[in-house]
DNA sequence: GTGGTCTAGACCACT
DNA sequence: GTGGTCTAGACCACT
């Protein structure tokens, strides 16, 4: 399992965690039925509390993403709540737009948001071609 | 002023209002010496306690964006820290790279990712020309 | 952490703590890293409502003489802002000389002041000899 | 009249006249029936808004310290309330401690505290003889 | 009218 | 337990 944790950030570490655990599961990069790490375990990867990771593993068992067998450890739910998918993605489109809405009020232009956009993309490791330079490049 | 709260987000409500007036100082949309509505007229603007406005009025006078004068009103300072706007748009960047790889993480690809991001940027009402627009452009 | 409330002051209660705790942190009497009272604590402490503890405590955060950390307390800054002494200091001095020339215009003499003062000085327990006293002691 | 206003100070203008104004009229310093500038004279010499002016005057008035006589000016109340000199003094006392106790605070030793109460006296105008310099003058 | 201070109390998030 | 946010409302001070 790969979380990202963004110590300064004003989002509470479980927070980050928990949604980032929910996606996975939603997205099936942890498939239905996988193990993931021990509280303690993920609580050392992460130089988190292990209370801090004992309470987003209940509070994700709680909506249906984990299955916590007592004894053989935390499960990926059988049936994760594959419905709430959708929930999930229209409230991304929603945290993008009051994003740019900042970025906006920042002063940032069209093309510089576009700019960073792009450079996002690139570091979240996507290869995806990029509409201006698969233009160009075909083009030329 | 204009400030638009998203009341179901996670975000207090406070820290919207914060981060949106401190935005609009330092892009200049709110000038320098510009009376910002009062207390209580925002309170009433956004259905909010003139309570929470005053502390974030409070706080962004303790940051150097307003400047309150007893009696007469709250205003944009004169020298509002423009040096921080570097910083806020660094922050910017890092907050939307976050956004985009969690929503890499709820399976959404490249192309639709994109297409979220200029849904947005329509929404926010920026007219900016759209690469596939202006390939449409050139073509004609 | 000793804090001594005047409730019939014209100075607010708030600013009256506020100052108190920046003494105590810039003389060291509160040593860096050292934990202050919860806020609920010192409302009891004091009978004053823990909203405006707080309020003090994040003024002081912001000011850089205490740092709170959610879910455990609020410290002195390790690195408070010791810069700021001598300001301090000599605040104090424009304030003793403004009391000063008040009890000149409520026509008390130099030696009334003198008197006034030693006697204020002895109430603030302080021992260092007494200019009187330390004649006494000479010349014994 | 003299007075002297402090405009950084925390303590507002109007208090500032008032308590200078009152304690002249308890020292004498303004005699029983002398004349008071106009409020429009004092705002101006104070460069100061008339209404703050004017409602420091009423305020005196009705504590008995001025009289106002419609058409021809503001004057020192025949009968002044002498009455309050000793509770005023009392407070001075009160102030006093409270500075005093503050400068202790910042770690200030009662050889300094003296040292700055004799200065501020100095810069009060007064010359009444120190201790310690006529003690010395003397014995040496 | 403006902002400033304070109380009272609810509910949430974090360790 | 800790601090964080928010509401509701009183009363004061300043221009």
């Amino acid at each position: 399992m790969f979380i990202r944790i963004e110590k300064g950030s004003s989002v509470p570490i479980s927070r980050q965690i928990a949604s980032q655990v929910r996606a996975q599961c939603l997205a099936g990069t942890l498939p239905a039925g996988a193990r993931v790490p021990s509280v303690r375990e993920l609580a050392e990867m992460l130089t988190v509390n292990p209370n801090t990771i004992l309470r987003v593993y209940e509070k994700l068992t709680s909506e249906g993403y984990l299955e916590r067998r007592h004894g053989s450890g935390t499960f990926v739910a059988l049936k994760p709540p594959l419905s709430q998918l959708n929930g999930q993605r229209d409230k991304f489109e929603e945290e993008l737009g009051q994003l740019i809405r900042h970025g906006r009020m920042l002063g940032l232009e069209a093309a510089e948001l576009r700019a960073a956009f792009e450079q996002a993309l690139d570091n979240a490791n996507i290869s995806g071609s990029h509409p201006q330079e698969s233009q160009g490049e075909t083009s030329t």
